[in-house]
DNA sequence: GGATAAGTGGAGACCCCCGTCCGGTTGCAC
DNA sequence: GTGCAACCGGACGGGGGTCTCCACTTATCC
């Protein structure tokens, strides 16, 4: 169920390419997209293909005839967030500035804050690290720079020398952890999470480090009625 | 559905208690939670109950007539670790010694590593957290243990000043998003990401800091063939 | 404006899961 | 050993998910 993921020949079963298409067809698929991007960042990579389909004011079929199966949908839909990760390490990467460690921050905020942002991108995004998305290619490119990235800020000497490259997996996976009621919460709480493990990452641990974004309330705290 | 969880009465609906079953009865109940257990742990808090009868070598309907509803089932198997959080915070707050940030620090890894260990608990860990799951009780009292260990580490000037009591919730998600392959790599893992945590928390920035524990291969990293 | 190929949506086949029903089986007290 | 209440497990109803089939509609080309 993920081996033969590589038949890319547009010979067949090609998902039916954007142009080509009738007006109203073409119509439907945009508006398809467009609905299941949203829903699949609000309520996660569940959501079901009848909801899509509701929402987007289309039928099943119509559907299933853009996009033969859902892992098809799924990953015309994700593209978009793997390309903002790969721009952002592609920036970092370019960043000349003085200080390595800028480049490397930046782009762990990044790539941290797409993933937070997006429920069923976020799944999506730790489903590729395991292999089990059709996407491989993507992600290895993003694991490269960030190697890259790390190699210039440990040379500098501003990342702890014991920061290890599977340390990029623990922070994908614990910022996949989060999640909360609202986008917002979520990329608030993730914020401050990538701060305090990136304060961990630096080496120089007597230089002041930066204030904290402040703490997002998950939706949850309130109700432990805690404080 | 979850609203009416307060009947406890053992009136009716009692999920036969312990003793008084016949002995071939107690032993086919002893087999459930214990298979039950080990599924959860592993694959997760999604295994079907057919799948734990069946690994049991019992029928459904001896599971359901043990435990009524699936939701029944989860709360027992799971009340061992919540009893281990609540026994690690009672250690914690009894500990007298020198230093509030050692009993804080030993409070915080203990917890973690009890959720990190087993997959299903680590779900429902965090859906206690969202009121999701009738165990309210035993979560409030590991949260108030825990705010009480923070008052106690930021009076003696261990713990950074701007540490919020949103924080463990950050810590709880953090950690849950820790899981592997193996439960022994995803409990290395969340080792490692603890500690780079508590690093962050600590006030003094400028003192030695312990070595981190080992990395995890994170059964993916290699797949990635990164290094 | 009419022919036609492309496009459409609802019904339903298939599968997996939760929880129940009921006829057969078995531990246990006597 | 025997009777019976407790116990057992497979079959089944209900619900929800993915994906397919097919009779009907409509954009487009002339």
């Amino acid at each position: 169920m993920a081996a033969e993921d590589s038949r890319m020949a547009p010979g067949r079963a090609a998902p039916a390419a954007g142009p080509g298409l009738r007006a109203d067809a073409r119509h439907n698929r945009n508006r398809i997209l467009e609905v299941a991007a949203e829903l699949l960042a609000e309520r996660g990579i569940d959501v079901p293909m009848a909801a899509i389909a509701r929402n987007a004011g289309v039928g099943v079929a119509t559907l299933y005839r853009r996009f033969p199966t859902r892992q098809d949908l799924l990953r015309e839909v994700f593209a978009d967030g793997f390309a903002a990760c790969e721009a952002a390490i592609d920036d970092a990467l370019a960043d000349s500035g003085p200080d390595p460690w800028d480049a490397f921050r930046t782009a762990v905020e990044q790539v941290c804050a797409v993933q937070a942002g997006d429920r069923g991108f976020n799944a999506a995004f730790v489903a590729a690290y395991f292999q089990e998305f059709g996407v491989g290619g993507e992600l290895d490119r993003v694991m490269r720079g960030l190697a890259e990235l790390t190699r210039r800020a440990k040379d500098a000497g501003r990342l702890r020398a014991d920061f290890a490259p599977e340390d990029f997996t623990l922070l994908v996976m614990a910022n996949s952890g989060i999640s909360a009621r609202s986008p917002e919460a979520a990329r608030a709480a993730s914020r401050r999470l990538v701060a305090y493990l990136l304060d961990a990452f630096r080496a120089d641990r007597t230089a002041p480090s930066e204030p904290l974004p402040p703490p997002a309330p998950l939706d949850l705290y309130d109700a432990l009625r805690l404080r």
